[in-house]
DNA sequence: ACCTCCGTACCAAACGTTTGTTATGTACCA
DNA sequence: TGGTACATAACAAACGTTTGGTACGGAGGT
């Protein structure tokens, strides 16, 4: 079942994601799919379920390393280095377009994002007690931005594969760690 | 028209940019449209055009200021500083979705951006040539880096506007910048 | 000046498709 | 016997598109 939620979401996105799609994706009827899901509404929030359990499923990996080095390495999963990721990010900008429209989705987007924040505030930390960011630097505002650029880099990759190939995304996110080290 | 179709994006998003919509919006019918538009694709172009248009309406200002200030200048435009400015954002995400499923749309967003950080690179220039930045960095990566943590911003703003209100999407855009004068 | 013709600019209505939703029926298992 | 797990079919609504028709205004002929 969430494997064909995936499929469908995966290639034709939040605002194709449909009853009937997804039952074909899974061989079933229409009417299996009301069964579990009595209206759209909670197939889009099983939809988005399955969507954020993957997008975990990476984020939750345990890491050898503390600090920038820790940091660097959860934004690195959020970008489109691998086809995976790249489908996985599709997947997430077209759901900030269902969002706009649905208070419900954009709540849930707002605490999605504060979560994301919320795992990568405590590497901030540590690389500033370990010296490697100045300690007049303001916490939160180091991961906002942090998220805002390796999202700002998602969608320009989106669109110009080309120009933001794995490595000068890699190079961009390392560049911009670094400037975090100088006073 | 371009009043109607951009009333009915600003407040429906392009992925609800319709037919009727259009039409209900300035007091005509469907078949008016269809005169005008033999099909869809050519209104969601159209739509496209005036959302373009509106856009770089601000963007094409003349500045009394060079280098980074400039650059200051034309990313502050972008940000959802006003209601406007946000009403925009809503209506580019939007876009993207659409974007992402038509590979004309997508052509377009990918030409945009690159219009966009074009518009962005002289200031850079000018800034490494001011003494500003450091003349070892990269010109394009900082104009992609530039561009990606403000449409970064735009985002989390959208969805958080409490915890991204104005004066903090300024300040993160002016932390960024002053990293960007230290070696 | 008048009439005819024709293209432009629309409207009203309908068509076929796709959507979410609902109703009815059936197999199966406890 | 009754509830769960489906299938089949129909439903109304919304969509893009097509059709048939009306109004008008300028061009050309008489």
């Amino acid at each position: 079942m969430s494997e064909a939620v995936w499929r469908v979401l995966a290639d034709r996105g939040f605002g194709q994601l449909t009853l009937r799609a997804v039952a074909a994706e899974m061989g079933a009827s229409t009417g299996m799919l009301t069964h579990y899901f009595p209206a759209k509404r909670d197939l889009v929030r099983y939809a988005h379920a399955v969507a954020e359990e993957r997008t975990l499923a990476a984020l939750y990996r345990e890491l050898d390393v503390t600090g920038l080095a820790a940091l660097r390495a959860y934004l690195l999963d959020v970008l489109s280095l691998t086809p995976e990721a790249t489908a996985m990010n599709r997947v997430w900008v077209s759901f900030w377009d269902a969002a706009i429209g649905d208070p419900e989705l954009a709540a849930t987007e707002t605490a999605r994002y504060e979560r994301w924040r919320g795992k990568l505030r405590p590497h901030v930390v540590a690389a500033i007690e370990q010296g490697e960011i100045p300690a007049d630097r303001d916490v939160e505002d180091i991961v906002a931005s942090a998220a805002a650029l390796t999202h700002g880099l998602v969608v320009q990759a989106l669109f110009d594969p080309d120009r933001f190939p794995p490595d000068r995304q890699t190079r961009l996110i390392d560049d911009y760690l670094r400037t975090l080290t100088c006073p």
